[in-house]
DNA sequence: CAAACACTTAACCATTTGGTTAAGTATAGG
DNA sequence: CCTATACTTAACCAAATGGTTAAGTGTTTG
């Protein structure tokens, strides 16, 4: 039986699994945004938006900061490193298994 | 309003945000199992993990074929490329940004 | 050919997800 | 101070997710 040692890549990879998820960390590379400045562009209340938000933000890809009435969303760009390493490493370890069965094949000859 | 373009991306990182199912692709990478293989070292049914295995099919992520009474699963190497990518080029767009905004502050002095 | 094996299908279940509406709270502006 | 703005909270909803059990189907194997 094998537990979940990673629960931080579940969150981030699960949070960009969802279009407007990915949508709104494109958006934010533009710089700032509001909420509703976030909701505009999708047919999406404020109430929707603000659930992206917070999963966005669990992921650690989001960060957010309340100023007078307004709650502004900026970038965490470390984030997307942590599921760019496991991909590398995954398939760094693909390749190593591939090259070890060519050699094996070669030797075979 | 902003539809969803990418599907294909929906299913990938939304196989990966899963525990067992990232650990399956990394077993997979020690070649071809069975899917009672794949099942043994977690605490779950066969049935379970055929449900994993689907929605790694429908990512791209996995290949299966029936051979007698045995489905085998193997790796489908290219998939994982294409979520690297949208990483890669939503980094490098995050990058591009905080380059102009230094250089921006930079010659505001 | 009978039984064991490896999967498959179907039905069900609790929880999570992605969304809504409606009624709040708190700040800004006139 | 009153009102509009911008978010927040709560309650609700349908569908999807991640799992199960139970009863199949199709292939070895003795």
């Amino acid at each position: 039986m094998v537990k979940c040692l990673e629960p931080q890549l579940d969150r981030l990879f699960g949070a960009l699994g969802e279009p407007v998820r990915r949508a709104v960390v494109r958006d934010l590379a533009l710089g700032e945004k509001s909420l509703s400045e976030l909701a505009e562009p999708f047919d999406i209340t404020l109430p929707g938006m603000m659930k992206h938000v917070a999963i966005l933000e669990e992921a650690g890809l989001v960060m957010t900061e309340k100023r007078g009435r307004t709650r502004f969303c900026r970038l965490e760009p470390e984030a997307l490193s942590h599921a760019q390493r496991w991909i590398e490493e995954t398939t760094s370890f693909w390749t190593k298994r591939l090259e070890a069965l060519a050699t094996y094949l070669e030797e075979e000859n």
